[in-house]
DNA sequence: CGAATAGTGTCTATAAGACATTATACT
DNA sequence: AGTATAATGTCTTATAGACACTATTCG
């Protein structure tokens, strides 16, 4: 029995929510998509270790610095024709990347909007299809009532930088008044990050870094389908 | 590298959240308290259907009339003293059972108040403190926007028996009326079951059965803390 | 009738959503 | 000035929580 981990790492480029996936150089699926990850080292090794190892080698990204929690185990029997492989899923969130992820080892490793994978326009190998839509699904539950949202942000961001999370990853329009209320509301979501200020055209914004407290009460609410 | 399953099985009884633990009759942690589970029989066995297995073995219970549900997978290296064992801890929710549990092959299974395992009153073996910690709050977290609470109960109930499973599992106290008219204001959220009732003193209450909907829109929100 | 439990109603404070207005920068 | 973006304010409606009342059974 062989155990494995896979990551589902998210980032918002240009607005749209974004998964990082590779492209599989050796057989099976060769040629299709997959999630990054991969197997055990040895018998010892921690899973959140692997996971982190992973997130280095495969998509040079320091896990220290970024959110991480575990999604999961897959191991329906047949899900992988190598034979009986256990996966820990594991679901990262990752600031605004703008380039598509450089000095990796894994051949064409490249940001992908998850839309396409959820509505199986891009299929993927294995049951990662899955494993993505599971991820997607606990990060859209996940902001509701935590700081989540963060975690998709650079150290300090605008409540309007904020505002482009909530809508990428939940796939909807707020207006952005009640928003600012609704998130200056919640105690320990944001601080401000001193007088600074950044600029771009017009009122420059206050900027802002994660709070303290991870659990939001009240929560921000998504709006009923 | 071995593969385990473990069960959190969660009960009502006497108004009080419990959950079935059996005794070690072998080493390590022999006499400890621990949580039902095992390996896998063989390198191709489902996980998911190991998990039944083993509460049909290990509880007697049929799992295909109760609430089953992936907890997460628990790999820390030297949580089992015996060697690497990653062990896939699984969720049930039963309805209250008044006998502790009959023919069972695991010595000594019994059912107890979760709050002696979360106090630290009860300690158990290996890191199951943790996973039952993780399961409580998976519950309770899930009481709020799932219908989960329908899962303590038996195919019928009342709203009185659906608030107790809400204040058993909360640890909390909630007012009848706002309670009631709570319940009935979302929609799907439990069905009239004919025009039954039950008699035990007082005025006869109405039953309900489990509803369609599975996700409860607006949700049964907790006080808080 | 009185006790016990079930179910409905009312009032008030608070939060949510729609929408208008003011503020501060830049060219 | 004109434009663009940020921040605050107001109004209306829905919801949450506290609490009073009516209803239906039984002894």
């Amino acid at each position: 029995m062989l155990l494995a981990v896979d990551l589902v790492i998210l980032t918002l480029r240009a607005g749209e929510l974004h998964v990082l996936l590779v492209e599989r150089g050796v057989e099976p699926y060769l040629g299709r998509r997959a999630l990054p990850g991969g197997f055990l080292n040895n018998a010892e090794e921690d899973i959140l270790a692997a996971a982190h190892r992973e997130l280095r080698e495969e998509a040079d990204l320091d896990g220290t610095s970024l959110y991480l929690e575990q999604l999961g185990a897959y191991g329906t029997p047949g899900r992988d024709p190598r034979g009986r492989v256990v996966s820990i899923a594991y679901l990262a969130i990752a600031p605004g990347l703008p380039e598509p992820v450089a000095g990796t080892d894994a051949s064409g490793a490249s940001w992908q909007p998850v839309d396409a994978v959820i509505a199986g326009r891009l299929r993927l190998a294995f049951d990662h299809d899955q494993i993505v839509a599971d991820g997607v699904e606990r990060a859209r539950a996940k902001l509701e009532h935590t700081s989540l949202a963060t975690a998709f942000c650079g150290d300090t961001f605008t409540i309007a930088e904020l505002q482009q999370v909530y809508e990428a990853v939940w796939g909807v329009g707020l207006d952005p008044r009640n928003f600012y209320r609704k998130v200056q509301g919640v105690p320990g979501f944001i601080a401000e990050a001193g007088p600074d200020r950044r600029t771009t055209k017009g009122r420059p914004a206050r900027l802002f870094r994660a709070g303290v407290r991870r659990t939001l009460q009240p929560p921000i609410t998504r709006p009923d389908l």
